[in-house]
DNA sequence: GGATCCGTTGTAGCT
DNA sequence: AAGCTACAACGGATC
């Protein structure tokens, strides 16, 4: 019988899974170590990665992540993940306590945001004075160390592509073949898990109360709506959804360009985005961004395919890009003290339109399309989040785009803290970005340039805001438009079976010109 | 150092 | 009906 007396707890914050995981990797691979206890700590107040508000398509995917990760390691590896509920800078001492001086390392995976890192500041000096160490690995989630680049002396907050493009040059180095960004690490043969170790922490004082059970995460799901389920979470699907969306379709990847128009979802699925819809597993660490951004190398290699910003991996350059600026940048979420913030004289809270914005009630079928698909399955095309945040503050609202990156976040199934900040700041056209001011979205891309995308967005309308499942396409934009026998045949008056718009497209837009010119010209 | 160019994805209106 | 032009007009980079 061996005698466990050196433990690593491998606490994943942010990495929901077994491939390409730097911190299993590593503790399988010490000589130093007799046993590994992975772990989970679920904080109700902290949200999870670095989102704080947790609305339900999240939370389930969390939950469906959980119960996913813990059959895997189960399955593949004979080894439970521990889960706790509470607070991570009590709870990570606590799990060390009931171990009675056996554990010797504590592993995590970095967060960037403020509040992750005070944690694990906190949390660090607690296990200095237990004598344990506390190892955090960088990039886990990102391409680039985040910490180390920020540090660097040559770093400069990047606005574009050609700013990204020296960073990545100088942090990864670069060949013809494009960055040399790290392979995907190879999968790890087996993890030293000791199921006394595991026993004596469930039946440990200390965390009486405090584990979370794989039944009790299995309850959870069953109790969200249906639709919310369209992404089921974690690391298996995450895995499949990859092969179906990626490596079995390289022309997809090398002809992956942004549309110009909204084009939002598969015409013969409303709930299927036309990108990859892989976003809910990176924000989660469900999905290796190394293993996505191998797998477009591999699907471009020798292969003509389009470049960085608009190519696939041009998009994960973005989500560097938002994560080294959330950790340059201070008070990244706020508007004040905020570098990348211009001060806008926004409008006041006004409760009757962040309503409507919210319930997808403002009359403007194709923004209350997106924004009933985002209430209920959690998900928004990208070029749908940048028509309504643009709608909400500079185009037509006029409200801060602190109210919508708030309900982003909240309903998002891929809240992402430094990307949505970044989204919004850079849609309502307060961010040093190139985002001049005046390029306002039109709320009604009434499609003249072609009549496939029409279609398109027509049927996304009729799916999403069934009120209006009847109305010609012609119409279908700007519904109170229709004269009053079409709107009978349509089976739907507008102002009374949907609502009138609640502004006037074109004046608020030039009034909210002028006005956004007038706060620049008063700093 | 002033002019010009350009920025991951603009809009409206005319022909 | 696709393509052009005018609009409105920022701010940093580049020449």
């Amino acid at each position: 019988m061996v005698v466990v007396v050196r433990v690593a707890i491998v606490w994943m914050r942010n990495i929901l899974r077994v491939h390409d995981n730097p911190l299993l990797t590593w503790a399988s691979s010490r000589d130093d170590l007799d046993a590994v206890i992975p772990l989970i700590i679920m904080d109700p107040d902290r949200g999870f990665g670095s989102t704080k508000l947790m609305g339900s398509a999240r939370m389930r995917f969390l939950h469906d992540s959980l119960i996913d990760l813990s059959d895997c390691l189960s399955r593949d590896y004979g080894a439970d993940l521990t889960i706790l509920s509470g607070r991570a800078k009590e709870l990570i001492p606590m799990t060390v306590k009931s171990l009675n001086g056996m554990v010797k390392w504590v592993l995590c995976d970095y967060v960037q945001d403020p509040e992750s890192r005070e944690e694990i500041y906190r949390i660090h000096r607690s296990l200095s004075d237990l004598g344990v160490k506390t190892k955090v690995f960088p990039a886990v989630n990102t391409l680039l160390d985040i910490e180390a680049n920020t540090k660097d002396d040559e770093y400069e907050n990047p606005k574009s592509t050609k700013d990204m493009d020296k960073i990545l040059t100088r942090s990864l180095g670069i060949t013809t073949e494009g960055y040399l960004v790290p392979k995907p690490l190879k999968p790890i043969e087996k993890i030293n898990y000791c199921q006394d170790l595991v026993n004596n922490l469930n039946g440990s004082d200390f965390l009486r109360g405090r584990i979370v059970t794989r039944k009790y995460l299995a309850t959870f799901p069953e109790q969200i709506n249906t639709l919310g389920r369209y992404f089921p979470g974690g690391e298996s699907e995450a895995i499949d959804r990859l092969r179906r969306k990626v490596i079995e379709r390289p022309e997809f990847v090398n002809r992956f360009s942004k549309p110009s128009t909204a084009s939002t979802n598969d015409p013969n699925n409303p709930l299927e985005p036309s990108t990859t819809g892989l976003s809910p597993y990176l924000s989660t660490g469900c999905l290796s961004i190394r293993l996505l951004w191998e797998e477009c190398r591999k699907a471009n290699e020798g292969k003509e395919h389009t470049q960085p910003p608009k190519s696939l991996q041009g998009q994960v350059i973005f989500r560097e890009m938002f994560y080294l600026l959330s950790r340059s940048v201070d008070n990244w979420d706020n508007d004040v003290e905020n570098i990348n913030c211009k001060p806008i004289l926004w409008g006041d809270y006004d409760k009757d339109m962040l309503t409507a914005w919210e319930d997808g009630m403002t009359g403007f079928p194709f923004i209350d399309a997106m924004m009933r698909q985002l209430d209920e399955t959690g998900w928004m095309h990208h070029l749908g989040r940048h028509a309504v945040s643009c709608f909400l503050t500079r185009g037509q609202l006029w409200q801060h785009w602190k109210y919508g990156r708030d309900i982003f976040e909240k309903k998002l199934v891929d809240s992402d803290w430094a990307v949505n900040n970044g989204n919004w700041l850079w849609l309502a056209g307060v961010a040093p970005f190139s985002m001049p001011y005046y390029r306002v979205y039109n709320p009604c891309p009434d499609s003249k340039s072609s009549l496939n995308v029409e279609t398109e967005e027509a049927e996304f309308i009729r799916h999403w805001v069934p009120e209006l499942a009847s109305f010609p396409s012609k119409f279908i934009f700007e519904p109170h438009l229709a004269p009053i026998e079409v709107q009978n045949t349509s089976g739907c008056i507008i102002g009374q079976d949907y609502p009138w718009p609640i502004v006037d497209r074109k004046e608020s837009r030039r009034l909210n010109l002028s006005l956004f010119k007038e706060s620049l010209e008063r700093e």
